[in-house]
RNA sequence: GCCCCCAUCGUCUAGUGGCCUAGGACGCCGCCCUUUCAAGGCGGUAACGCGGGUUCGAAUCCCGUUGGGGGUACCA
């Protein structure tokens, strides 16, 4: 073991001792039974719907615990980092109503919230750590660890920097000496107990129950190189330090996190921390051809919360989804009570669920049919006005309009359900607007009706148009039998020679007259909400 | 290679030894309604991965196997 002299000399002069840190991040006074829990992503991107997913549950146990939830950025990877990735999170948590109780943004006093700006704190509890021989230097290089692994692999030997492959975790003080001098980079290391290899341990997970592992004996990194400013500490070191002095009790985590839990529990126990209960969520999976993986930054739209803003679903649509796929239970409850009633832990699914983006739009649709029409306005509005200006602008200048718009068959108790998101908005109402209607001559065509028959009707129907009559579809009817129209689909079909259509194809004429598409909503709704100056205007378009 | 997690209709799931002829929801298919498109109503399709046990009895317990997922980094 080094003197601790040596070991001081390498820490600034003025660093605290733990018990510093411990008097400034005293035990929470929270009621009985409250939790603390964390959210702690790292800023490599956009923010991962499954961070979404995993920031809800903690938010929402804590929260319900009487207890407190805290977002902790974890960019202990400079390489990996970012920039505006804070920024995103906040607006992520924001549109889904995710706010922390502690955060950089937020403030609190068991800050800083960010893994950065803590370097202080690390370095106290590695010097802890190395004054008592539970960690060690290691100047070992890059090439020097891929040769260890390279070997083990091919003696069928568990990977990893531990017992007799740890080259430097009994090394004679005067050969580290030799290197500080030399003015070797080196890392520290944990040590591993030495009774670990083969030993098994058993912990309790607050969703799977007993987990059963070999214990750790890999002597991990705990700080990163010393070449490098500030020195930060891996994963695991961080979370031992700050997750207790932060004085969170339930760490709620993804799955990926299970085969570390030994090493954590070392460390805790190592620094003399009381461990926190740990609870591990199963990942959100996607689709594959052949079966199914994790969602993937990288490869998948959807794993980005910007997809779901973008598309302009609802955030309360997107959270209830995400509830159902916590607890079950939730999914069979109306959203209202479903975004109330509390996830509870213990009816959290094991397996990782296939992200169903089909069944979130049904669920979306659902939610926007109960909206009244002032409220998906301002949702459209909001959402246009950083996904489509164009659509925006005009939303400001025509709001009557696009009010009339929404209240077509909307409201009552069989609403339309055409929206499923926001950017449904502009293919499903567009045509409302004279800015962005377009007639669409190949739809009007492909009807089959011959041009002078068409020309002819829709002329004698904007000729006689009553836009007032209380039996505004009688006028299309009529006009549609005068101009040779079959009543009906099934007259049509008995003598398909004798007519250019039956009154489906009229109506059709009209509804690409005056939404320019052959699917729109009821057609004298469609006519209310236009105006008669407009619907006259289409109706000679569309003769030419 | 080594370690770990998981496994019911296409999907999310209910199910904790007899209530299971396996229930619900979404999807899908059909029919009804209808001037179109939705919506809605009604009906239908569809699952315990496989093999052994234990038991009077297993989706449920045990073992094995297969399949999927994750870890094994100075990424988190």
């Amino acid at each position: 073991m080094l003197d601790r002299a040596v070991i001081d000399a390498l820490f600034p002069a003025d660093l605290p001792e733990p018990e510093h840190w411990e008097a400034r991040y005293p035990p929470r006074d929270l009621p009985e039974g409250a939790h603390v829990t964390r959210f702690a992503p790292s800023p490599t991107g956009y923010v991962h719907i499954g961070g979404i997913y995993a920031a809800m549950i903690n938010k929402d146990v804590a929260g319900r615990s009487g207890g407190r939830y805290v977002v902790r950025v974890e960019d202990t990877d400079q390489a990996r980092e970012v920039a505006g990735a804070v920024d995103q999170f906040d607006a992520a948590f924001a549109y889904f109503d995710l706010q922390p109780d502690e955060s950089i943004t937020a403030g609190g006093d068991y800050g800083p919230y960010q893994q950065s700006q803590r370097e202080r704190i690390y370095l106290t509890y590695v010097r802890h750590l190395l004054r008592q021989g539970k960690a060690y230097l290691c100047f070992a290089t890059k090439e020097e660890l891929a040769d260890i692994t390279a070997r083990q692999q091919a003696a069928k030997l568990p990977t990893g920097y531990y017992g007799g492959w740890a080259i430097w975790r009994d090394a004679d003080p005067a050969d580290v000496q030799r290197k500080l001098a030399e003015g070797a980079p080196y890392v520290v290391r944990f040590r591993a107990p030495d009774d670990a290899a083969g030993r098994r341990v058993q912990y309790t997970d607050v969703i799977r129950g007993k987990l059963e592992h070999e214990d750790n004996r890999n002597d991990v990194v705990i700080l990163k190189s010393s070449d490098q400013s500030p020195r930060l500490p891996t994963y695991h070191f961080a979370h031992a330090v700050d997750d207790h002095l932060m004085r969170v009790d339930l760490v709620i985590r993804a799955e990926e996190w299970i085969s570390s839990v030994p090493l954590h529990r070392q460390l805790f126990a190592a620094l003399g921390h009381r461990e926190p209960a740990y609870a591990h969520i199963a990942p959100l999976m996607k689709q594959i051809p052949g079966g199914k993986r994790k969602l993937s930054k990288r490869k998948d739209d959807e794993a980005s919360v910007d997809f779901y803003l973008q598309a302009g679903f609802p955030a309360k649509a997107v959270l209830y989804y995400l509830r159902g796929l916590a607890n079950g239970r939730l999914a069979e409850l109306p959203l209202e009570q479903a975004l109330t009633e509390p996830i509870r832990l213990d009816e959290c699914g094991v397996a990782g669920p296939l992200v169903d983006l089909v069944k979130l739009e049904d669920i979306s649709a659902d939610h926007i049919a109960t909206l009244g029409d002032e409220e998906v306005y301002d949702a459209v509005l909001a959402w246009a006005r950083t996904y489509d200006a164009e659509l925006a602008d005009v939303l400001v200048a025509e709001r009557d309009l696009a009010l009339r718009a929404l209240g077509v068959e909307r409201g009552g108790d069989n609403p339309r359900k055409d929206l499923r998101k926001w950017s449904d908005f502009r293919p499903a109402y567009g045509f409302f607007f004279p800015q962005m209607f377009r007639f669409d001559r190949e739809a009007f065509d492909s009807l089959g009706v011959p041009a002078e028959v068409s020309s002819a009707f829709l002329t004698d129907l904007a000729d006689g148009y009553d836009h007032d009559r209380e039996d505004w579809f009688g006028q299309v009817r009529e006009l549609a039998a005068k101009h040779g129209f079959a009543r009906n689909a099934k007259e049509l079909k008995s003598d398909p020679e004798r007519f250019p259509g039956s009154i489906r194809e009229a109506s059709q004429l009209v509804r690409v007259a005056l939404t320019g598409s052959t699917r729109s909503p009821d057609l004298h709704a469609v006519s209310q909400a236009l105006g008669a100056g407009e619907v006259l205007r289409r109706l000679r378009a569309a003769v030419g």
